[in-house]
Parts: structure tokens; sequence; C-alpha cells
DNA sequence: TTTCACTATCTTGTATCCAAAATAAAAAAA
DNA sequence: TTTTTTTATTTTGGATACAAGATAGTGAAA
């Protein structure tokens, strides 16, 4: 952190991640400027960024605001994010190397130890790391830069809804990691890159975004959210 | 055209795909405003938008440059283009209505009038609505979002290096809009589209963008352009 | 009480000013 | 002449001031 800008960014984002805003909720450039110490300037041009990157969306001359969060905007979103993420994995799996295996076995040692230490933020953590550096791998800067925007977006519903990371009322999870549905599609993942199989990876890859958007879906208020992904128009449309 | 920032940046996305300046170029505000009659203040932000939206790189404390265009850049955009493009010529197979059918229809014939009279310019912002459509069409905001991006990112090798939408020296086309290629690719995935066949529509569109992508991809300069499209790597991959 | 209009306040849009960093230029040393 | 150091200019980052638009509130008229 250096400059007034990225410390904005920083702030911003982590504001937004960590539920201080309701979906639908404005954010005011004079507030986060005065909570933040900061002048306007930065405040807007972090603003106007999230809002490319879609974070946030913009009205006008109103302001910014938080999404507002709906079972077809969340199809949307995790359907782009499969798509993305899926080729992403897919193209990791074809120009990977050694190193690029070793860092994911890491990670995935990493998020095992948090996960049966119970430490959710920082599994959490890690599980973002995990996807931002399959993005990575992907060595296209394009689906790179694209999978980071729709996962944090995706991140809107993960956080607000998904109170298997961080839950209110702290609920005791199994200790044994081989429980956690996330790591063992993880390390399904990673073999797959491993053995340099782009069609498994890719599909593995889908099927995980799908087992989060079901555990998700139903946390989800208001309207209708059955037949989303139908036959017609299903997450897994290669496989 | 209404406020500044929207003057900003109209003319500036203009200046950019109409190649006042080269890739490696520096985009300087100072001069921006004084070209536009304007405060660097709407020129920063749009400035920092689209480096948010993939068109412009920013360096540090440097400003904003055009990004340096390379085969291996330019392969990484239109992979993604094909990803994305095919995709939402799928979805929209899947859902489109009547109208959506009609308004790519006439399209389609505006283009082809456009092709039969040379007209070029025209042509080309047809072309471009054209994809642009599609994309809407897919009823995916955030797919929409990304090919909205990554089209305008490959706009720059479009523009750059595709004589056959603005030669600098004007060649005579043949008349006849059944010899342009897009054209009766375009034909081909409106139809795959109007008979809801999502695979072709996606498979058609696909190649669309390859064929484009090969066309442009030989008047790169420096740098080694072969074997981008292998086996193991290929645009088509589930075709 | 309800509705409309007017006013006051708050928020964003734009311009300008100052500071810090980067680049270019000039001067000094090898 | 070449290289390095110092100085000057340009350019971006950030803060403040003002204008314009939006929102909220008050008061008057029906």
């Amino acid at each position: 952190m250096k400059n007034a800008e990225s410390i904005a960014y920083e702030s911003i984002i982590g504001m937004i991640l960590s539920r201080n805003y309701a979906p639908g909720d404005r954010l005011v450039e004079t507030e986060l400027a005065e909570s933040l110490g900061l002048s306007r300037t930065p405040i807007r041009n972090v603003l106007r960024q999230l809002v490319a990157e879609g974070l946030l969306e913009a009205r006008g001359n109103k302001g910014c605001y938080i999404p507002q969060l709906s079972p077809e905007d969340m199809n949307s979103v995790f359907k782009t994010r499969a798509l993305l993420e899926g080729r992403a994995a897919m193209e990791a799996a074809f120009c990977r190397t050694d190193e690029d295996v070793d860092m994911l076995k890491s990670l995935l040692d990493e998020e095992k130890e948090k996960y049966s230490q119970d430490k959710r933020k920082e599994y959490a953590a890690v599980n973002n790391k995990f996807h931002l550096l399959l993005a990575q791998l992907s060595k296209n800067a394009c689906i790179e830069r694209y999978v980071k925007q729709v996962y944090w977006r995706a991140g809107l519903y993960t956080f607000y809804f998904d109170r298997f990371y961080v839950p209110p009322a702290p609920i005791k999870l199994p200790r044994d990691p081989s429980n956690s549905i996330s790591c063992t599609e993880h390390e399904q993942i990673v073999r797959a890159i491993a053995i340099g199989d782009g069609s498994l990876a890719e599909n593995v890859m889908r099927n995980h975004i799908y087992t989060s958007y079901s555990r998700i879906a139903g946390r989800i208020p208001a309207g209708q959210s059955a037949g989303i992904f139908t036959a017609r128009n299903p997450f897994n449309l290669m496989s």
C-alpha cells in the first residue's frame, strides 16, 4: 500500500466483501473519503474502476451502488464463471510447468491446514488465491482479467449468502479435510492439470463452480430460483 | 452527449480506434484536455475507465498507453473473443425471440447493402453493431460486458492491421455480397440462431472469429507468429 | 389532510491549485 | 567525447473550491 488510490481500492473492496453494505446500498463519496481520511479524488477513481470491473453499479449522476442481487443475476454470474474458469483450468493444464503444479499443491496443503484448524477467514483467503492463481496459470492475460472480475462479482453472493465461509454464528466444521467438498474438488483440478488433461480440468472446474452455486442458490431471498440450470441451458454443456 | 465525461469518452475511444495513435503511444492528459477543451478531471476519469476496461494500459505514475500489440497478445485476445462470443451466440440461440431474429436479419441486410456500396466505414460500424447485438441477445449481462470489452480490445488489431476494413489505399471490393466472407458467416450465425441450434451457432461464431484472426495475423510486425493455433491449443476445441 | 411549490441541504460533476514523481536538458567530471 | 550529476521542465497524483443536479424538508394553498 503506497498511494492514496491503492489504499482506497483495497479498503473499499474490503468493505464491500466484508458486508459493510447491503445489496442495493449507495456508496457515498464524501462518506468514504472522510472515513478513510482521503480526499474525494482517489475515492472517485476507485469507484469508477469498480464500476468498470462490474463490482459496483453506477446510476447516472446518482452515485454508485452495491448491485441488487437476484437469482437471475446469480445465474449469469456463475455461468460466466464456469465458462471462464473452466477454460482457464484447461489452458493451465495445457501449458503448466512443474513449478506451476508445485504452487498449486502447496496452496492445496495450506487450504487443508486452514480447514482442519477451522480458520475460516484464512481458508477463504486461500480459496481466493487458488482460483486467482489458476486464472494466472492460463497464461492468457485476457481470460485472467475477466476471471478476476467475475470471481469477485460472484463473491458478492458468496460473502452475502454463503454461511459456510464466514458464518455469523460459528458452526463447527468437521475437522477432516476429506470432508470438505471444496478441498477435494480443488485436488481433482490440480490432479487434472498435473497430468495435462485439459478437458478433465475444465469439467472438474465447472462442476466445482456448480457445486458452489448450488450451495448458495437456495439462500437468495425473493424471486423464483427454480429451473436455472435446465437441460437446455446447462452449466456443463460440454461434458 | 451531455456531460464532459461522456464527450471525453466518445472522443478518446474514437481517437484510439481511428488510429490517431500507434501501439505503444502515450496518451497525455494535458494534451487531451487541451485538444478537447476540457479540464484534466474528466479526461483522467475516462482514461482510468479505459484502463479498467482493458483498452489502455497504465504504467505506474507514468501515464496511459496504447497497448503494445504482439502475436501472443493477439492470440489471447482472439481466443477469449471466440470463447465469449461463441457462448453468447449459443445462449442467444437458446433464448431468442422472433423480434431478436428480425433485428439480426435487418442488420444483415444493412451490412450487405453497405458492403455492395463499398462504404467501408459504415460497413465496419454495422459489423460492430452485429457483434454487440449478439452479445446482448445472450441475455447474460456478464457475458455481454466481457464481450464488449474484448471486442473493442480486439478492435485494436482489426483497426490497426486489417486493411480490409479501412484500407489506406482504396482497393475495390467485389460488389457481390456473397463474396464477403464476413457477410456469409454472419448469415450462417443468424440462421443457426433462428433455428435455435446453440452448438451450431457457437461453432460458426468461433470459426468466424478464427477467420478474422487468420486474415489479420499475418500483418502483425515483429515477432514469431507461427504455431499459435496448434492442435493442442486450438480455437475450436469443442467442435 | 392532501397536494403542490419553494427552499435548503446534500451529493456529484468540473475546474483549478499544489505536491511529488518522472522525464528531459544542461552542466560538470572523467 | 563519453559518462555522470545536477537542474529544470513536464506530467501525473491528490486536495480544494465552486457549479449543477438531486434529494429532503418545510410551508402554503386547496
